[in-house]
DNA sequence: GGGAGGATGGAT
DNA sequence: TCCATCCTCCCA
């Protein structure tokens, strides 16, 4: 029995095989699993809502796709890893390295709970590039739990954003998942 | 050793 | 639409 407060125990992590599977199958599942981080002692959740694929070396949008270099060659590990990334020389961006090793994949989370933006969520959960390689998992700190499985009606698939200098062909593709619960019906005023 | 460019976000 | 800001890559 834990205390809420005083003897929180951390939520069950997903497995390590959960990101080992193809990078579209682990982003679309992502889509309401929870983002555990941990924040003035106590782990905090909060429930992923946008994601974008990285899909191998073919993929021209992937920081992969030319071969391993110091940056990319993370995205070489096997799934399970953080990858994470300073963009545009300001913002952090997280990724979870997906597939088996030597498949270059990663799945970028953009949005979590109320955080909207790649670059604001890890500033608002204190991630950067010190977490780069490090497991997802509790010991890192920040790591991904279960959730009930989002429903295919309630996840919208549209291009991902900023990567218009990857071609038409690759920039076309449908790899970004948002979560769009449809709206409940309001309750209106008498 | 130098220069270009980028998986953003906030202000204009 | 502009631009802050800096790491990585590529080409001398």
């Amino acid at each position: 029995m834990n205390h809420p407060d005083t003897n929180q125990s951390a939520p069950d992590a997903l497995p390590s095989d959960f990101f080992t599977r193809p990078t579209l199958t682990v982003a679309r599942e992502l889509i309401g699993k929870q983002f555990i981080f941990h924040d003035e002692s106590r782990w905090q959740a909060l429930e992923i809502n946008e994601v974008e694929a990285y899909d191998g070396m073919n993929d021209k949008a992937c920081h992969a796709h030319v071969g391993r270099t110091k940056r990319s060659e993370v995205m070489f590990l096997p799934g399970g890893i953080w990858y994470v990334y300073l963009c545009y020389g300001i913002h952090w961006l997280a990724n979870l390295v997906t597939g088996p090793e030597d498949y270059p994949a990663a799945v970028l989370i953009r949005g979590a709970g109320r955080f909207d933006g790649p670059g604001k969520l890890t500033k608002a959960v204190g991630m950067t590039g010190k977490i780069n390689r490090s497991p997802v998992s509790p010991d890192s700190g920040f790591y991904v739990a279960d959730a009930p499985a989002v429903p295919k009606s309630h996840i919208q698939r549209t291009p991902r954003i900023g990567i218009d200098y990857a071609g038409p062909v690759w920039a076309k593709k449908p790899y970004r998942f948002v979560l769009s619960r449809p709206k409940k019906n309001r309750i209106k005023s008498p």
